[in-house]
DNA sequence: GAGTCACCCCAAAGCGCTTTGGACGCTCTG
DNA sequence: CAGAGCGTCCAAAGCGCTTTGGGGTGACTC
């Protein structure tokens, strides 16, 4: 069933019956029922493809997943935002579509989607500091959001971050009012920008209690939970060992506090674990009682967000271009107490 | 820049250009390579809206994911499965558009995908037992692949599965080995396939040893780390508790093994632990030793197969339509151990 | 009763590509 | 040397939709 089989059943032209479906003040209300009506009866919908030649315009937005051939990894916060972003998707009757990329074609791929002409905007995941992707997007004239900043590109963009800086210092400061001093922090890879920032403000909230921060108890990895796992085990042999671990992820954190177990200790009184918690659908942080004490910030939330930005930005192109911080909340759970008293 | 410009900055037609691009053999060879080079020169990309019009393919493969308001949960192997399935696609030169569907509403959904024609073909995620998508997908004739299987549904279909059953008998045959007989089934949803099929296998293991099934060691919920922890705590509480777990799922495993440090015993063992394991990429099953003895099958790997199994029925609409079963490896970790003597 | 609006509707062009149905020139055959 | 055959190219139709630029009809003014 196309247009013109659905506007000569109807006896009407193709211009009239696209205008009653589209909803153009030109047609009575009358045939516009008529034809509404008589296109749900006969499970009409317009070709997209068509629509998209006539209009210009994809109705869709892309994501594009960068797959590196050595960490060949799915971001686990990857399903939650997409499921967020999908949700104002929806509502505006746009598509999704996903490419992955080796992340040395990338550049090639953004020309090639532009040229394509199979989206209309699209959303940049997991900006690093100096990320290329800005000024690429930029030049080429396509509608983006970042989810996430990058703290060495100067230019102009329109993104949507959590406050990482903030929501480590503020959880550094808690650990230091409990009276830990010898707090590591099991960080993410930190050309990421998030992780840049929750070192800035892990190291900012040391300095303004003048700790020294000891590099030893600091690492930088992709966020697994074996990392966890040996970080913690590791930095617990050694002679002057840490009272307390700064997490960047739940999974990390369940192998740190795999490690807390097997060396006999108990978190939440031995060692104290603070993690931040992207408030994963599959992997919710405890019921009622949080299992850890975390930075909490919802990823599906920022999904929602960043895509009603982009469709905002692809429905009125003049405005100027919009930015949003997300504050992360700092939720006490069980993994923290009082650091223990020295010998 | 387009065909129109393209050609005449070539001085050659439109048609020719087009042939030239698509490898057709009506161009000599010295003007298919001076096409070629312009077209990568002037950054030339056939507009896909344009092909798909005149071509009435899409390029482009469909998947589904119902989000249904009660349980807002993406499946966490959802990421994996869609990085596996991508790879594939991008060798074909496919795109992957994901649709997020309040399920009441997914036959509808279907229909409108079928006739905007967004799509060349489809795959089905978490069948259920008597899934009604394989019928109506069947009668618009729109090309699919289930991951999984509908236990109830008796039509032809093309599908992928793990072998869930013979997994989950072999697992319980492990247990039983070890001299376990109480031995708690803590399962996905039972009104998905994949669990029903699950339960069958550690039932018909039960059953071929002459053990009795307790009802009470069997739970089917939502496979979340709480889910699991709340499991474990309640069973262990009882007056005959269990001496092993099987668990559907490394998130809801981790839970039990919470529960089970929490009620000082240790993993391994005073209480055995097998789980399912489907290799995600951010949660592998420990480094070197696995974390937990497993029924093993990457997720990832499905992915491919299937992008691949329905790029072929498109490309040879009129094969026999073909089913795949993958075997789940056995992996023996450090969560289990020889059933505690008795008293 | 002629002119003026609304109101409702239409024919046809155009979006950028593929593909059909030739056309043109050249070489090769008998 | 005419005709067949091949290699190379082209003009134009068509994919299904939107949108431009009217056109016809009846009600309403003066």
């Amino acid at each position: 069933m196309n247009l013109k089989e659905l506007s000569q059943h109807l006896n009407l032209s193709q211009t009239t019956v696209s205008r009653a479906l589209n909803g153009y003040p030109e047609v009575s209300e009358s045939t516009r029922k008529r034809v509404v009506e008589a296109a749900r009866q006969l499970n009409y919908s317009p070709n997209a493809r068509a629509k998209g030649l006539a209009t210009g315009r994809a109705m869709a937005i892309g994501h594009v997943i960068p797959v590196s051939t050595q960490h060949e990894m799915v971001n686990p916060v990857f399903g939650d935002f997409i499921a967020g972003a999908g949700e104002a998707y929806v509502r505006a009757g746009y598509d999704m579509v996903l490419s992955l990329v080796d992340d040395r074609k990338e550049a090639e791929l953004y020309r090639t989607v532009r040229a394509r002409g199979t989206v209309d905007g699209i959303i940049v995941h997991g900006p690093r500091m100096a990320d290329p992707r800005i000024e690429l997007l930029t030049d080429l004239g396509l509608p983006f959001v970042v989810h996430g900043r990058a703290s060495e590109v100067n230019a102009e963009y329109a993104w949507l971050d959590t406050n990482n800086q903030r929501a480590f210092l503020r959880a550094t400061e808690f650990l230091l009012d409990l009276g830990h001093r010898r707090i590591a922090l099991i960080n993410g890879l930190e050309h990421m920008d998030f992780a840049h920032r929750r070192r800035d403000g892990y190291l900012a909230a040391l300095a303004a209690r003048g700790v020294d921060a000891d590099t030893g108890l600091m690492r930088s990895e992709e966020m697994t939970e074996v990392y966890g796992y040996r970080s913690a085990r590791e930095m617990l042999a050694q002679p002057d060992p840490p009272t307390a671990f700064l997490v960047s992820s739940m999974i990390t954190a369940i192998g740190i506090r795999r490690a807390i177990h097997e060396s006999g200790l108990e978190m939440g009184r031995d060692i104290s674990v603070v993690t931040h918690d992207d408030d994963l659908s599959y992997l919710k942080n405890g019921g009622d009682v949080p299992i850890f004490t975390a930075t909490r910030s919802s990823v599906r939330a920022a999904g929602v967000r960043a895509a009603e930005m982009l469709l905002q930005m692809i429905a009125a192109p003049g405005n100027p271009l919009m930015t949003e911080v997300m504050e992360a909340e700092l939720i006490i759970g069980a993994s923290t107490g009082p650091a223990p008293a020295k010998g």
